[in-house]
DNA sequence: GAATTGTGAGCGCTCACAATT
DNA sequence: GAATTGTGAGCGCTCACAATT
């Protein structure tokens, strides 16, 4: 039924070693041999199988990564579209493909990525290292897997390589960028506390604050698992505070910052008049929301690049150190951020 | 160095298909054994490899896609991520994983199907048949390799799976809508002229026109290749048609029409009291727009899910017959449609 | 006879080694 | 001796068949 290099091997009265030869390039063939083999191929229109080849070889030429296909937000924020581009950028350059593990529930991430690495299918991993806790780092390691962190772990090891959008620079410039505006009370709308970009974004947060000889306030914190309505929802009681209510926000994401700047026109509000509103990713979102939004663009497409680059690097024995890399983000100052009104926000 | 049935076999004093048999689960097993079988495994920390299963049983239990990943537009528009997440959904669910393969150039794609799907690295494969004229169908077919177009082929075959997005009735009640609501002078800024959903779109455009006794003006249709700019540069004419400007303009994705509503807005209109702006897809992008996008809903999501089903139904035998489905659109109705002023676009 | 387990060929390649020119 | 080709074991499983209880 199916062509293998037996049969090629038959028709141009070769053994099947010289077929394999042929079709993996790697050893002398003579020119005729060649041709002979190739026009058998092309007769019985044979294709290399890749599975008995892995076998062989013990490689797949494939990455792999595991997604959690329900959360919604992972789809709606650029950060998995634009890493899949990176990844599948630079791996199918060098002639790898890229395996795709869903998992319904996050939780289930970690036993997925053990399941997808010891199967085989793949030569190397993409792990998301986005929760705090949650490590599978050291079974890993421990199984000398092949793997790329895509985030700061929360336990950096000399062993890890990892690749980090530098989300405490990115927010540190962006409360600097409201401080500088005239802003003494600024609102940090975070996704989720059990993340180390929270932690990161956090402390971004408090240094402009330090900086600025600005208290850090808890009640200015406040959490909107990277959803518009989220963002709404952590926005109003900010509002809410008479007196001393915030004359800016910075949130985590763009779509939390388009649900805070809602909340503030359902409570009368204009932004940037009465309220500077920042977000973070700079998604389409953020160009075209109203008032256009100033955000941090954050370079996944770059990240996923530098991720696929140091796995592939991994596999091919050539690094002898781990790669860590902090890529930075660039403030997009739009229409959403302005000095506040005299007056506003702060009793006067 | 990697474990294998055999040293699990000798662990637990059986012999390797024994050990086969409790990891493959398709055999009765006395409990005694299976018990010894499985501490054997768990003490030698044993996982079957996939790869050798797949090369003995012929399945590798993966769905493959071509994915080209130089088209930026590929993942602003809501269509990449929300397709990926319904075929992950799907499959993920039913053992399936997702492998992609990433082509620089669209015109590698057909090229790129074959290579996946006869490396016997995936069972069937989900291929777009977005482009008229290139057309991997008839190898696929010919060469027995389990498929499901995601689009509707320009001429469909009684054997061919496809599932679709119903785009002709999406723009029929589009321009509906638009002429509902008095409008007379209609533009349409299509993606690409050589995709088949042009074509369907043209084909409700038309309809739409038809019922409505207007007539169809070839200066009133043009392309923006689904980017913003594009848009906008296929707006410009439009709006500098003295006396006969249209009134309405239907764009065939979001971003398309958000650069249509700049070039209004940079002539000096207003949307929609000057002119009605009509998007497709229902990216986020519409509802954060300003104004608020009308768009018409397209259930990416959904069709990735009846495209993986369709095609695990096949590979499991399943199905006598092709599916050929058409998932309805519908319309979001936002800010950015209203009657056209009098006297506004046509001499008055 | 039914349930359980062993036997060994086979899946389609590659690679070390030997043989040939 | 260098270039080219053949030999056959091996990669880690599964499955038809045989053997055992």
């Amino acid at each position: 039924m199916k062509v293998t290099i037996k049969h090629v091997a038959e028709l141009a009265h070769v053994h099947s070693s010289t077929v394999s030869r042929v079709f993996s390039g790697k050893a002398t063939i003579s020119e005729a041999t060649r041709q002979r083999v190739l026009a058998a191929a092309a007769e019985l229109n044979f294709h290399p199988n890749a599975i008995a080849r892995s076998l062989t070889t013990h490689r797949a030429h494939v990455l792999g990564m595991v997604i959690p296909y329900t959360q919604e937000e992972f789809f709606l924020d650029p950060f998995f579209p634009q890493v899949l581009r990176g990844l599948s950028d630079v791996a199918c350059r060098q002639g790898f493909r890229l395996l795709l593990s869903g998992v319904e529930d996050p939780t289930e991430e970690p036993e997925a990525v053990l399941r997808l690495i010891r199967s085989r299918q793949v030569d190397g991993i993409v792990v998301q290292a986005s929760r705090v806790g949650v490590d599978t780092t050291d079974v890993l390691l421990a199984e000398r897997h092949p793997f790329v962190l895509l985030g700061r772990p929360l336990q950096d090891a000399a062993e890890l390589s990892w690749v980090e959008v530098d989300a405490h620079q990115a927010t540190l410039e962006a409360v600097r960028h409201l401080i500088g505006l005239g802003h003494r009370r600024i609102a940090f709308i975070a996704g989720y506390p059990n993340m180390v970009v929270t932690l990161d974004r956090l402390a971004g947060y408090r240094q402009a604050l330090d900086e600025a000889g600005l208290p850090y306030d808890e009640g200015l914190v406040a959490y909107g698992q990277f959803r518009q309505e989220g963002g709404a929802e952590a926005m109003r009681p900010f509002l809410a505070m008479n007196g001393s209510r915030p004359t800016a926000v910075f949130a985590a994401n763009d779509l939390m910052a388009v649900g805070a700047m809602q909340a503030a026109a359902e409570a009368g509000l204009e932004v940037p008049r009465d309220c500077s509103v920042v977000g973070s990713n700079d998604s389409p979102v953020a160009a075209f929301s109203c008032p256009r939004l100033t955000s941090s663009r954050a370079p996944y497409h770059e990240l996923a690049r530098e991720a696929a680059q140091a796995l592939i690097a991994q596999l091919q024995g050539m690094p002898p150190d781990p790669v860590k890399r902090l890529l930075p983000c660039e403030l997009v100052v739009r229409e959403s951020t302005a000095p506040p009104r005299a007056g506003v926000g702060l009793a006067g």
